[in-house]
DNA sequence: TTGTAGGCGTTATCAC
DNA sequence: GTGATAACGCCTACAA
């Protein structure tokens, strides 16, 4: 076992000091070609790295963004990690990601722990949890201290920072607008309670679009779901007790629960009902029918994120405090849930 | 804006020395009482806490370990990283992850950034590319400097490391039996190429069943899979023009793609063809018909590792280098894509 | 051309 | 009971 090499000991190995060493390895003219060269060699061929936390420690910055999500198993999430990865590793930048597991605790803890010195800057999604407490000290505390922050997805108001969204509202609506011009007139609304910024947005947009239609909103046919891990049953219930021509769900699981109670009822998708989801992930994509959905664009999120991120923490100085909220546009991808035109 | 709070800046606030506030902080007996709790009380009201960095620095260790993932859309390595948390918080160490999407550079990348004192040692997953190449240079390195290593699930067997795998072997032979139990005969293999481990130990599997079965294995029924991303359109192709009566697939991807083709061609799954996937996830579940499918156990799994992880690196001395392999086992989960018995 | 000294934030050791 | 000093590994003015 060969424990890692420092410039110590290199500097004793080579019997010079170590700051010519350091200067070698920097390629500084002040160094003479010969001991450049002799240097150079010897850490080439014993693989010497740099340790990371000791520059991390002197340059006060860890060239490192940290990202906290609520979840993992949802695509979207997964997508915006990537989208996020290659503009960072673009950029010089290495990504960490830890998880909340939607738990405030969890999400405050991970913070702390990212902020004391491992992170430079911060992208993330609240927690479910966050978002009902209405408890954002953590979030205040870290861009107070010069931290830079971008949220995305499900972000706060109230907090001033960059931001990056879908048209929650708008994709909501295009969904709504491709079943009524399809044909649909009872849609059913499957979302999540009012507390989680998302699921409200595209409720919102829900209605929206049906006003615009000169159809009325039915109460009755919209069902706010706060147990995702009963979703199904529940779901399921609504479903065989409602009469309805069309779903539109707020995510993707949602519309293939969806799904399962049509077919269950013993009626055909898209014939008798239509579905559209929300999050255009695998599960879309596979299912049969495959779901018509509307795409989030996780990695153009992830992508834009970062770049404001990177951009903050390389601004020399923060000029007057104008942070952005990028939006970025969702799209209709038609698959077989729904009707033709 | 105010900056983060230092040692350095308490003790000169209060005009004591640096080290009777660090002293003061974690309730040394050599400070007195009074100077105790005013030291306490300051850092409280400002909410001081220690740099992790400088922390790392000098204690020479992070508490934290790195988890290096192929990818991480499937469920298996989403439930996987759960288990790792778990226990990692439990034991007061930190999980960051890394993803490689499967790229050889990214994976080295990754873990040299890692390996320079962010992190006390690994877990990982290696990437496909990397089982291609049997480049495992990498991973050498950083077990030769002492960093312990855990790998699962995508193992490499020449490395010399602590490991937790699942019985891939038996879990296919398992799956392969529950079809041949409830009458199949024709049962075609949906797998990956052979240098991704998991997949031939599921091959494996499939082909012992068959024979200690007495039923010949027809090459012709083997798919083997080599670009993931048209899969699809390959299984359909595949399928459609195949004699079976049974599908084996080796994720749960393969095997809804699979129930596609079946439909398809105008048969039922599962009165004319059953299917059974690896890899129960989000898919199975919501699939209609919800698949019968092997369950790996990704929570335990991870959970293991990290066990496994902490307690090498707790270990005061490392005694005689005894390495385990644990075995996680699969369980068959039955839903409605195969016959009752 | 090379080396010395100081500092990033923390803690352990030893001196006062 | 309190403080100065050195060290973790690195970099950079400044001195020699």
């Amino acid at each position: 076992m060969r424990p890692k090499l420092t410039l110590k000991q290199i500097a004793r190995e080579l019997d010079v000091s170590v700051s010519t060493v350091s200067k070698a390895l920097r390629d500084s003219v002040e160094i003479s070609q010969e001991t450049r060269q002799k240097i150079k060699a010897f850490a080439k061929l014993y693989n010497y790295k740099p340790n990371n936390i000791a520059l991390s420690l002197k340059n006060r910055k860890s060239k490192t963004i940290g990202i906290i999500l609520p979840e993992i198993v949802h695509d979207f999430f997964a997508t915006v990690i990537g989208g996020i990865e290659e503009v960072a590793n673009k950029r010089g930048y290495n990504a960490i990601i830890c998880l909340s597991n939607n738990s405030f605790d969890r999400e405050v803890m991970n913070m702390e722990m990212l902020a004391n010195g491992s992170t430079d800057g911060f992208i993330l999604s609240v927690a479910k949890e966050t978002q009902q407490k209405e408890d954002y000290h953590h979030l205040k505390e870290v861009i107070n201290q010069g931290m830079p922050v971008v949220l995305f997805d499900r972000i706060v108001e109230e907090i001033n920072c960059d931001k990056v969204i879908i048209d929650d509202a708008a994709g909501a609506k295009k969904a709504v607008q491709h079943l009524l011009d399809t044909g649909c007139r009872k849609i059913a609304l499957l979302t999540t309670v009012d507390y989680i910024s998302v699921g409200k947005l595209r409720t919102q947009g829900y209605r929206e679009a049906l006003e615009q239609n000169g159809v009325a909103v039915q109460e009755e046919l919209i069902l706010k779901i706060e147990d995702v891990d009963h979703s199904e049953e529940e779901i399921i219930d609504f479903i065989t007790s409602s009469d309805i021509d069309a779903v539109f769900a707020v995510n993707e699981q949602f519309g293939a629960s969806a799904v399962k109670a049509i077919l269950g009822k013993g009626l055909k998708v898209p014939e008798d009902v239509s579905v559209i989801g929300f999050s255009d992930g695998e599960l879309s994509k596979r299912f049969i029918p495959a779901l018509t959905s509307i795409n989030q664009h996780g990695a153009e999120i992830g992508a834009r994120a970062a770049e404001l991120l990177i951009d903050r923490l390389e601004q020399p100085l923060e000029k007057e405090e104008t942070y952005q909220t990028q939006i970025v546009e969702t799209s209709l991808v038609k698959r077989d849930s729904t009707r033709k035109k």
